[in-house]
RNA sequence: GCCGCAGUAGCUUAGCUGGUUAGAGCGUACGGCUGUUAACCGUAAGGUCGUCGGUUCGAAUCCGCCCUGCGGCGCCA
């Protein structure tokens, strides 16, 4: 076979109907008579259905061919058509079929079950689902640089081997490092904050790890989080890059994936309709008001909000929210107390923004505490060694100024774009408290 | 850390108030079929019923430990 190969999606061009093209890629399907042969072709791009009858290959390449298992590499030659009786509409007949890899029995069949698939992911890589995720994925990781280059934003690259914790009571994983121990970063924001003195407006897209032992389908063990960290900017400026970052991750895979948000059955419209919508910012102390008002739920005031009441609220939604202003007792050490906020008690100048559908928080953020000495009371107070945040301190005495930051869980918006049913898909190869193979 | 669910052929499973040789579909092998849509028809191979122990004349089935996986809470993105 002479011809270059084009990919099935070029092939499926107007201009190229009636036209001999050569294809290559695996068999994803196969079906047949002994005078028909079926096959569906799969490659990065799409599918397509091959068909030979007996009399066009001739006997001994028909037979061949009809015994090549689901998954075997082939290069096939032929004439490219629409007809309505293939399955997508379009239909090569071939001439030549050339076997690249002849496939073993392909473990992944009809019947699965998603431990079966989780398993074998390695393979399942290659299922039309999947491959449509990782496309959305792409998009969105794209998207996010895109984003915060063109608001002038550098990329920054924080160490994944880190010395401290960085969030309250948080579990990290422990690594042998050299003759002691230390930690996978669980978040860039230490760092982060030492660079915003250098390049005041900074991101990131990068692996985030927490030890938490939860089993649900929001929690991965290994994760992406996309940070943002930014010098002369308060809370509720962060709140509205969040959501013009968002809306733009989202315009994107609109723009670039509706094919596969289709093989997805993601429903684009629920988003299309959310980007249009200026998406709510309530305070924590008016979240609880909804929560008593129109769901007869009370919570006492000073608690974290708990998945329950999360997605209680969140019914009264359809597109994202951001919550601000959580009490302070509840949150991390290096979030300042916001004065003269209209609450029973302390709050802080953070936010999150939760996803609605039940997908829970995708993005958490705050301003940062500028004051040596309130951070040092803090971190004593939550039983940390002092000196180790020695260098962290610095940053407050060397021309410390107002800053915030947030980061976005890149598994768990994309499972709401995709609308997946467990976070564990929008990742190739999930890690969690008990699966870290393949 | 707490609570719950599940483990039977390569895969998906039925059987589970104990009782003959543990059934089926998919896949595989072989044969058939003039266009299939994860085709259809026929034949066949394929099972120490997660492990160990207990109860019993008898255990896939009841009980206990353990292993593995899954989900929910808490916590978080």
């Amino acid at each position: 076979m002479d011809e270059a190969p084009i990919s099935i999606q070029e092939a499926k061009d107007p201009s190229k109907q009636g036209n001999e093209v050569t294809l290559r890629g695996w068999i994803y399907r196969t079906r047949g008579s002994n005078r028909m042969l079926f096959l569906v072709l799969r490659d990065s791009t799409d599918i397509i259905q091959c068909v030979a009858s007996r009399e066009d290959l001739g006997e001994e390449r028909f037979i061949s061919a009809r015994e090549l298992p689901v998954e075997s590499a082939i290069v096939v030659k032929g004439r490219i058509n629409m007809d309505d009786r293939a399955p997508g509409g379009f239909e090569v007949h071939l001439k030549e079929i050339l076997t690249i890899s002849k496939a073993d029995r392909f473990p992944i069949t009809k019947d699965h079950s998603e431990e079966f698939l989780r398993e074998n992911r390695h393979l399942w890589l290659r299922s039309r689902k999947m491959n449509a995720i990782m496309k959305v994925r792409s998009t969105v990781t794209g998207a996010i640089h895109e984003f915060f280059r063109r608001e002038g934003y550098h990329e920054f690259t924080p160490p994944i081997f880190t010395p401290n914790q960085a969030e309250g009571g948080s579990t990290l994983f422990e690594v042998k490092y050299y003759d002691r121990t230390i930690y996978l970063s669980q978040t860039w924001q230490l760092y982060a904050e030492a660079a915003i003195f250098s390049l005041e407006r900074i991101y990131d897209v990068s692996p985030t790890f927490r030890a938490e032992r939860s089993k649900t389908s929001r929690h991965l063990s290994e994760f992406w989080m996309a940070e943002m960290e930014a010098a002369w900017m308060d809370y509720l400026e962060a709140v509205s890059v969040a959501e013009r970052e968002v809306k733009f991750i989202i315009e994107k895979v609109l723009e670039r994936n509706m094919k596969e948000l289709e093989i997805l059955e993601a429903e684009p419209e629920r988003l299309r309709s959310a980007i249009s919508a200026k998406w709510p910012v309530i305070t924590y102390t008016e979240a609880l008001g909804i929560l008593k008002e129109r769901s007869g739920m009370d919570v006492e005031w000073g608690k974290d909000l708990r998945t329950v009441e999360e997605e209680e609220l969140m019914k009264h939604f359809d597109t994202p929210i951001t919550v601000v202003e959580y009490p302070k007792e509840a949150m991390a050490f290096y979030k300042p107390v916001k004065e003269e906020a209209d609450a029973p008690g302390p709050v802080a100048k953070c936010f999150d923004m939760i996803a609605p559908g039940g997908y829970g928080e995708i993005v958490g953020g705050s301003e940062r505490d500028t004051d040596a000495a309130s951070l040092e009371e803090a971190l004593k107070r939550e039983g940390e060694d002092v000196r180790k945040y020695d260098w962290y301190l610095d940053l407050r005495r060397y021309g410390s100024v107002q800053h915030s930051g947030y980061g976005l869980g890149v598994e768990r918006v994309l499972a709401w774009i995709c609308k997946l049913d467990n976070i564990k898909d929008a990742i190739p190869f999930p890690r969690t408290m008990t699966r870290a193979y393949p």
